[in-house]
DNA sequence: CCAACGTATAATGTATACATTATGCATTCG
DNA sequence: CGAATGCATAATGTATACATTATACGTTGG
């Protein structure tokens, strides 16, 4: 018989244990249930993960390479804490990369690729019509790692994911005010129409406004 | 009374075999022992270090993180290959980062920080004009990583350590012509007066140039 | 002779057992 | 009574054994 994955793309992700792993503890460091500073025993999280310490432990190290996590030697592991200057630093270096992302964006890439960030966003001004505050924040960082893919320079794109998620928990807690929020939006769209008329100079300017905004956002969080 | 580890670092480094065994592959792939794209089969590889898979497999994931190793699920680990346009892509990105750090670096670095900097160079100048190409690439590098140092921004200084390991293998390769070589130390003056003078505008321009010509050196040797 | 299948082998993935190191608590000495 | 020391406990680090999956090769049927 053929085999159980023909030609046909069915399932690529042969669900790979150590990713799944990494996911999960991911996420458990994002929605905050491990908490900054905290100690991670491996023992329980085995348990509860239902995984040996041999996956666990890889899946540690994959996780403190990104950065979410602190591994001392012979003292175990914690997850990583995020000083006030860590974010801000974290979020110059972002605001740097985007600026990079945008300039080669607009030199490169295609309107259909265009044509898909302007879906996003439109998608995402439904949800802030709506209110849907979860979903308008997901669409926005859609929207950053779109702009940031239109780059085509994969280290770049790498780089940047690897910030984004360490900033992720920061952000999830920021339950900015809506006079913020509105501001944001306008950003946006100052992005976007940048994007389309393929102006760099402009691209590049709302978007560092954009993300030297964004410290102010969520300054207070931390 | 005091601590035992006091201001004073005595030992810092009780030698973790992890760590060693990341800084032996590292080498390894950095001085083409192991070379682009080529499979590394865990077995041989424990005998050869003299240690048993887990660890072994632990430090492969470490370096799939940074990016030197390829590690696909049930298939192992390779070196990673990088494609021309990988190599310029990371060009373009760290010319991106040393830009962003000098104009952090002309704000925050102290008077003695910067002359660390100048002995630095003074000292690669030396090398230079003995003919020591080895040494010379050495503090080349060390320069650059001091420069970026002197940003105090650690995700940037982190994320520019990690590109420039991935090049290191590259640039070992390239031996530059004497001619190139000798702009490459024109441009590395330009840098070292801007950034005594504390002029940002100068030192990034600068910065940008010389890496912006090291596209034209390491280009043929991909 | 070619293609497809099945089996043997070897590699990776995972779990567990063992070794080493850190840590907390009780005890003892000053 | 306080501080230092030693032991018990628990955590991490490492090795090995077992399970699963990929790969190569020989075989067989068309």
């Amino acid at each position: 018989m053929t085999r159980q994955h023909n030609g046909a793309a069915s399932h690529i992700s042969r669900h790979s244990l150590h990713d799944a792993i990494v996911g999960r503890l991911r996420d458990l460091i994002i929605e905050g249930e491990l908490a900054q500073g905290e100690r991670i025993f491996e023992a329980p999280l085995c348990e509860t993960l239902g995984v040996s310490r041999t996956p666990l432990r890889e899946a540690l190290r994959s996780l403190a390479s990104e950065g979410l996590v602190e591994l001392v030697p012979q003292r175990g592991a914690r997850v990583r804490h995020f000083s006030v200057k860590d974010v801000h630093d974290m979020l110059v270096l972002i605001r740097s990369l985007e600026e990079l992302a945008a300039r080669l964006a607009c030199e490169s890439a295609g309107e259909h690729d265009i044509a898909e960030v302007r879906e996003l966003h439109d998608r995402m001004m439904a949800f802030y019509r709506d209110g849907n505050r979860l979903d308008y924040y997901k669409t926005n960082q859609q929207i950053h790692t779109a702009i940031v893919a239109l780059s085509d320079n994969e280290p770049l794109i790498q780089t940047h994911a690897s910030l984004q998620a360490r900033l992720k928990r920061i952000r999830f807690i920021g339950h900015d005010g809506p006079e913020l929020w509105a501001a944001a939006i306008a950003e946006h769209e100052a992005m976007m129409t940048a994007l389309e008329r393929r102006d760099a100079q402009a691209l590049t300017a709302a978007i560092g406004e954009h993300l030297g905004n964004a410290w102010e956002r969520v300054r207070d969080m931390v």
